[in-house]
DNA sequence: AAAATGATCAACCGCCCTTAG
DNA sequence: TCTAAGGGCGGTTGATCATTT
């Protein structure tokens, strides 16, 4: 316990990267790939440990990265996964496609936190557009910052669901993803100054549903580079112990009156539930005809509202088994599985989150 | 104009889990 | 079975910039 983390070596380098840097990680993973990150120090000279490059890697450099303000929907979402699941940013992270945990955990703090203390984000680059905070502050679409619904639900939520998830081991199913048309300007400055992806065309990426954005980001070409990066089409997650159940003081009853279905729900919020945006439409009819596809990751649905399915879920094991699928692995909602409990369970304690607000954005 | 204060976010730290040898 | 390395995660820090005084 309590390993070395392999950066306090004398010599590395510590802070913002520099150019040079950056140009050295993205030529090693352009041709081995990720993974071995202690190999990018002994192969290439660069004066990072291998911790750093990942991260650099992960928060920064990854094709696919969205920066910029977070929309409506993302906020709305974000409130709701860490009212279910506390702060488990990796988790909610994996729910906004381009967003890193990193990021969805400063916003948090930084404004989601404060709206709820009922300060409301001052956007200084709104104020300063001209702002030498570089490509990243370009690409902010202020507008979403202000959204008012939620701070109602902020102030009933942050107060109860600290380390309120529960254990649970998930999988999903991802299709390759495969980012050699990314386009990127690839960071030429440091943190402050612009390292940020100066993604283009940024305006098509805010779109109602983070499948949209998804699959905007995925458009994008890089400029100086054609990274090949492969995502493995199944992740794993597994969390440590801070149970729903282990303590807390404040564990909130209404969370642990769904305890049986905890699990489940996490696994279901650990996948790609963008396939339930427009819930009621998933539920029809039509939808069941693609279940078997979508169960095996293949699906590409079109749910009425719009909303393509970028990748569909591996759903957990307990639902799959269960008799109520009986061969029909779609048949949730009309089946055993009560999904509508989950709804009710985030409308439970705020007005605010309406139906209306379920059925017509990201769930 | 300068100093103080506040806000933001990239990066670091330390812990934990998994895996390979 | 044990040990160490690799990797992942959440919490925290500190540099930088904007705003206020």
């Amino acid at each position: 316990m309590g390993r070395k983390t392999g950066c306090s070596k004398d010599g590395l380098n510590k802070g913002a990267w520099t150019p040079v840097e950056d140009k050295m990680l993205l030529d090693y993973l352009k041709i081995h790939g990720e993974g071995k990150w202690s190999n990018i120090v002994r192969e290439t000279g660069l004066k990072r440990c291998g911790k750093s490059c990942r991260l650099r890697w992960m928060n920064y450099l990854r094709p696919g990265i969205r920066r910029g303000n977070f929309s409506d929907d993302e906020e709305d979402l974000i409130i709701r996964m860490h009212k279910l699941l506390g702060n488990r940013w990796s988790l909610i992270a994996g729910r906004l496609p381009g967003r890193t945990d990193n990021e969805i955990k400063n916003y948090w703090h930084t404004t989601i936190a404060k709206k709820a203390r009922g300060k409301p984000k001052v956007d200084r680059k709104q104020i300063a557009p001209g702002s030498p905070s570089g490509a990243a502050s370009s690409l902010k679409n202020q507008s979403t910052v202000e959204s008012q619904c939620t701070t109602g639900v902020v102030a009933a939520t942050t107060t109860s669901q600290e380390n309120s998830a529960q254990d649970h081991q998930l999988s999903i199913a991802m299709p390759q993803f495969t980012t050699s048309n990314l386009q990127y300007e690839s960071s030429s400055t440091g943190p402050q100054n612009g390292a940020a992806s100066n993604f283009k065309n940024q305006s098509t990426i805010e779109s109602q549903c983070t499948t949209e954005v998804a699959a905007a980001a995925s458009t994008l070409q890089s400029t100086d580079s054609n990274l090949q990066y492969d995502m493995p089409k199944t992740y794993e997650f597994e969390s440590s112990s801070k149970g729903l159940a282990s303590g807390g003081e404040d564990n909130s009853s209404d969370i642990m009156m769904y305890n049986d279905y905890m699990d489940d729900f996490s696994k279901i919020l650990a996948s790609d539930f963008t396939e339930f945006s427009g819930i009621h439409d998933i539920f029809s009819t039509d939808h069941h005809s693609n279940n078997t596809d979508a169960v095996n990751g293949d699906h590409r649905g079109v749910s009425s509202n719009g909303c393509k399915s970028r990748e569909t879920t591996e759903f957990p094991e307990k639902l799959l088994e269960s008799d109520n699928w009986s061969g029909n692995k779609c048949g949730l909602a009309d089946q055993g599985f009560d999904f509508m409990s989950l709804l009710s369970f985030l409308d439970s304690t705020d007005d605010e989150w309406t139906s209306d607000a379920l059925g017509t954005k990201v769930l």
